[in-house]
DNA sequence: TCTTTTCTTCATAAATTATTCACCAACACG
DNA sequence: CGTGTTGGTGAATAATTTATGAAGAAAAGA
């Protein structure tokens, strides 16, 4: 589940600087050392931020920023140093989300790169950050509690974890390889049945609560959380 | 060693008057014409307090408010104009300190300066000393005591900051790598297992005196304070 | 410097959860 | 119905995570 950062940076001082930081965060980083493999390494990797400097050799950090925006939404960090004459407005423009000028305070990068995931929503400023509500359940991904019928019901994290995912986008389906992906992460490598043995848990505790809603089994296809609209 | 005052306002004679005034009071001070500037001199000047006025040139005051407060602590007076709609309110949940009308009394202004610095224990961007209140529990971080069942129980720093940081946000998880970061510093590099001896010790200090709360461990994801809703 | 306290690391045991697997049930379709 | 496929379930196993005691390192105090 932990979020991929890609670093365009030349310098491999500040690179390694950087990827040191931010794994310790619990980032995926992926460095880039120009702009071209930058681009490339943006399309494999798919990340969830994108940290990059504006001087790279061949193709400056501009350009690569506005070959990401016209087809991605990405955010972008661009780093700048001090001598660059760049105005916010001109970095806008371009589509860049925040930016950063060197020399910086690795305090201040990572103070960040945190606010601007979580101020696309990637990221909550708590561990889950988010309750969800409905007749007799309360998902609290703040506290990591399961709340049934006014008792706190014992979950463990992966069966609260599935089932605010699914309670997130209610009737809307699933199928085993999206939930794999998205609850277990892009790099989860296993039997598609766990999410069956998870949704059984689920059910287990969740069963006869409620007329309104269901974690129900669309066949052949995958699961959904299911609330009628009465 | 003097305060830095960081004033953001686009209009010339304004930003003129109060720098005098400002500087005649011993501060240093940074002027920003518009709201990205300000953002900039912001982050590379670190300053103890900012002066905002809320309309500015392409990014308004209150972005710059939030974007600051995505980050940092420091004390916010905003600058208003009196036709502009606000309430104290909207002001201060957007995280302002203060907020002074204009046309504004030069005195009145810096009189303001002085009381929210003062405010704030004149220090900048740091965490003031605060008092934490529970059951049988009194978290005392002015004079670093932890009470316990009204008996003063001795506890090394470390223990007490941590305590303090899972009871301020009751119910809470955090995980191990968040409390690193912010109880440890984000520039700790040290075993994450830290954080659970520290647990230890403090459960030592506070097992079974209070029904009503109690420093819970969340299987998989980290710990929190729990307080009971009776 | 020497002593004491606090902090960190490490190894191991214990607890909890996640995953796999085998087998049976339910379903779709001819 | 019969058959091939998909889902449900219980139990065994594997893997992960946490608690804890103790020792060494670091920091603070005398």
């Amino acid at each position: 589940m932990s979020k991929r950062v890609l670093v365009v940076e030349d310098d491999a001082n500040i690179a390694q600087l950087l990827r040191i930081y931010l794994e310790k965060d619990g980032f995926v980083v992926v460095g880039a050392a120009d702009g071209g493999a930058g681009l490339l390494a943006f399309r494999q990797l798919e990340p969830d931020l994108v940290l990059l400097d504006i001087m790279l050799p061949v193709m400056d950090g501009w350009s690569v920023c506005r070959e990401i925006r016209a087809t991605h939404k990405t955010p972008i960090i661009m780093l700048t140093a001090k001598g660059e004459t760049l105005d916010k407005v001109s970095g806008l423009e371009m589509g860049a989300d925040d930016y950063i000028v060197k020399p910086f305070d690795m305090k201040e990068v990572i103070a960040r790169v945190h606010a601007v995931l979580r101020r696309f929503g990637g990221e909550s400023a708590t561990v889950g950050g988010k309750k969800l509500f409905f007749d007799k359940l309360v998902i609290d991904m703040e506290a990591y509690t399961l709340t049934v019928d006014d008792k706190v019901v014992d979950a463990p994290p992966k069966e609260l974890e599935l089932l605010f995912h699914l309670a997130s986008a209610p009737n809307r389906v699933f199928t085993r390889n999206q939930l794999l992906d998205e609850v277990w992460g892009f790099d989860y490598f296993g039997d598609s049945r766990t999410v069956d043995v998870h949704i059984k848990r689920l059910r287990e505790k969740l069963e006869g609560v409620s007329e309104t809603w269901t974690v129900k089994t669309v066949w052949g296809v995958g699961y959904k959380f299911e609330v009628k609209t009465l």
